[in-house]
RNA sequence: GUCCUCGUAGUUCAACGGAUAGAACAAGGGCCUCCUAAGCCCUAGAUGUAGGUUCGAUUCCUGCCGAGGACACCA
């Protein structure tokens, strides 16, 4: 990669003019303004500080030191230019070769162009999604989950082993209660039919009959108390309703494609809580507190992390400690990411510190990918208790259905077949694209329209520019059919010499790099905006100079241009796990 | 009360401490006898507030104001 290849060069050179001086932290960037080159360095700037000298005279040197090592002739090298700028930047500009180059690499590599070995040997496991069991997934799941499948991808691509893991709400308080509803108010016949569905209303009615009757907890607390001791008719019930839940969850996972190697819900670490809370006491981690037991996390100026109940009963605390024990032991990870919304943030952050107490986070960088909630119109939180969110399958389906009229309006002339299946890709691309085209911590005021978006920066538009690119290629590739010449000479990219191409040229050359801090910043929404731009600047071309209508060679490079964009467009998308289209 | 996250055009979002704060939607104007107008071009419009750190702050630190969230027996 280019931005690397820069900062070695620059580290190297700087080490040799100034012998002994700790270099400072300092960045190889692309400048906003392509005008200043295609990357730009500050490295001349920092050391200006630290040694007390004119920065520009630095960076005099640092480029005059550059020239030296590397020989002139533009074609050779990688750099075509290298300029200093005002307070002491120094610019550079890539030779044309380099990115002839690397249009060649991008339509010999395809699919795997971007991709790399930096994550070689290493795991990382990714905690995502997580839905309650015996509860439809609400909108409230959905970032998680995507954004913990496209950052599934992107490891992968990196060539990291990955886990994903779904860490399921199978255990605990509130399957007491739905236990109870069910044993009391349940019409078996009923709830048969339609399971998820008829629990729902009774987990509804469960809360709204506490605020009346505050006995009812108590009930409550005792059939989870039961099912942890395993009575038989429980462990029946629960077994029942997580069958039926998983079917739904299926079906939406199928649908957004989201895959996960494990689904190991918090049911699965059951047999080791009792253990870890042990082992806790003895090592003296662990102590007795009004009852129940705790870890003191005062030395981190945290509130104590509750392990075990006075009842007896554990809490997801103590899953959590358990499933990082597990994973540990099971998958030896470098790193493991829980993708949870930022409510969970103190949770995480105890859980992180208790783990440090056990000794289990030794050599695994454990990490909260957090993002802001989805709220309610009324700006709070959306409340499962009252049946106020809304469900994902419906926002599915309504985004389809309101893509099919789309499609309907704007292309009447395709089968009817292919209408559905253009809806049914861009209804579910748009709901995705719009979570993961914003790395937003703050929290997202729900709104059907904002969701639904098919115009601008939108997946629609990325999947459009995609499907141009397509037909031109199907028109191309029969106009000259019959012309031996086209067929079999390769293109030559030095007849790209318009501002359009260029630019589309140097964008494409920065992938790799996108992709890379897209995972280290664990944000796929830089790969979002890069694809974002790449296709804003293709359809500037686009529109700009003719295509299969100029002379028959620069056709040629420019088709070829063409397809190295779709391949980069077509590459993102997969990673963000949104699937193109060959026409719309 | 304590802690966490966040305040950028009318709205939704960008900007590893860098050069003239970028887009999209909405508003106004233009572009289909020409490769997909789900597109392109042009116009107007923003860093909550007061300080500090430095060559340089939307970004880091502190106070204040505002929004959301969390704060031991739910997950």
């Amino acid at each position: 990669m280019l931005n690397k290849e820069i900062k070695e060069t620059l580290n190297k050179i700087v080490g040799d003019l100034y012998q002994g001086v700790k270099i400072p932290d300092f960045v190889v960037e692309w400048p906003q303004d392509k005008g200043f080159g295609d990357y730009a360095s500050n490295v001349a700037m920092v050391l200006a500080g630290k040694l007390n000298r004119d920065p520009m005279e630095i960076a005099e040197k640092i480029k005059d030191k550059i020239s030296e090592v590397c020989e002139d002739g533009e074609d050779e090298n990688l750099f075509s230019e290298i300029t200093i700028a005002k307070p002491g930047f120094i610019n550079f500009r890539i030779s044309d070769k380099q990115f002839r180059q690397n249009l060649c690499k991008i339509l010999k590599k395809k699919n795997e162009f971007g991709s790399s070995e930096i994550g070689k040997d290493k795991t990382v496991v990714i905690d995502y999604s997580a839905p309650n069991i015996a509860k439809p997934m609400h909108i409230g799941h959905l970032r998680s989950t995507i954004i913990g499948q496209s950052l599934y991808n992107i490891y992968k691509f990196l060539g990291y082993k990955v886990i994903g893991d779904n860490h399921l709400g199978d255990w605990g308080t509130q399957f007491g209660k739905l236990i109870y509803a069910y044993k009391n108010w349940g019409d078996k016949k009923i709830i048969n039919k339609n399971p998820i569905e008829e629990m729902t209303k009774l987990y509804i009615r469960f809360h709204k009959e506490t605020e009346k009757n505050k006995e009812l907890e108590e009930f409550a607390r005792k059939e989870t108390k039961k099912l942890q001791d395993k009575d038989g008719e429980n462990i029946k019930i629960w077994k029942f309703l997580v069958r039926e839940s998983l079917k739904d969850f299926k079906k939406i996972y199928k649908t957004l494609n989201i895959k996960f190697d494990y689904v190991l819900g918090e049911s699965f670490y059951d047999e080791m809580l009792a253990k870890i809370v042990k082992e806790g006491l003895d090592r003296k981690i662990a102590s007795k507190s009004e009852g129940a037991i705790i870890i003191s996390l005062d030395e981190y100026n945290l509130p104590p992390f509750l392990i075990k109940k006075t009842d007896g009963a554990y809490l997801y605390t103590t899953t959590d400690l358990a499933a990082i024990k597990y994973r540990k032991e099971k998958f030896k990870p470098r790193k493991i990411l829980y993708v949870v919304a930022n409510e969970q943030a103190l949770h995480l952050q105890q859980l992180f510190y208790s783990a440090d107490l056990f000794g289990l986070s030794k050599n695994i960088e454990m990490k909260h990918i957090k993002f802001g909630m989805v709220l309610g119109k009324t700006g709070k939180k959306f409340s499962t208790r009252k049946g106020e969110t809304i469900r994902l399958d419906d926002l599915i389906n309504k985004s389809i259905k309101l893509s099919q009229k789309i499609v309907e309006e704007k292309n009447p002339k395709l089968t009817k077949k292919e209408k559905k299946e253009i809806a049914k890709v861009v209804g579910i691309s748009a709901i995705k694209y719009n979570d993961l085209s914003q790395n937003r911590m703050t929290d997202i005021v729900f709104n059907w329209d904002k969701m639904l978006s098919f115009e601008g920066n939108s997946a629609p538009y990325l999947q459009y520019t995609y499907a141009r690119i397509k037909s031109l290629r199907r028109k191309y590739d029969e106009l000259y059919r019959l012309d031996r010449l086209n067929v079999f000479d390769k293109p030559d990219f030095s007849l790209l010499k318009e501002g359009a191409e260029k630019n589309i040229m140097r964008q494409l050359i920065k992938f790799p790099e996108v992709i890379e801090s897209s995972a280290q910043e664990n944000s796929p929404h830089l790969i979002a905006l890069y694809i974002y731009e790449l296709a804003s600047l293709y359809n500037n071309f686009y529109n700009s100079v003719p295509i299969l209508k100029s002379e028959k060679n620069i056709a040629k490079a420019r088709i070829y241009l063409s397809k190295s964009v779709a391949v980069v467009i077509k590459n993102g998308l997969d990673l963000l796990g949104i699937d193109v289209l060959e026409r719309m």
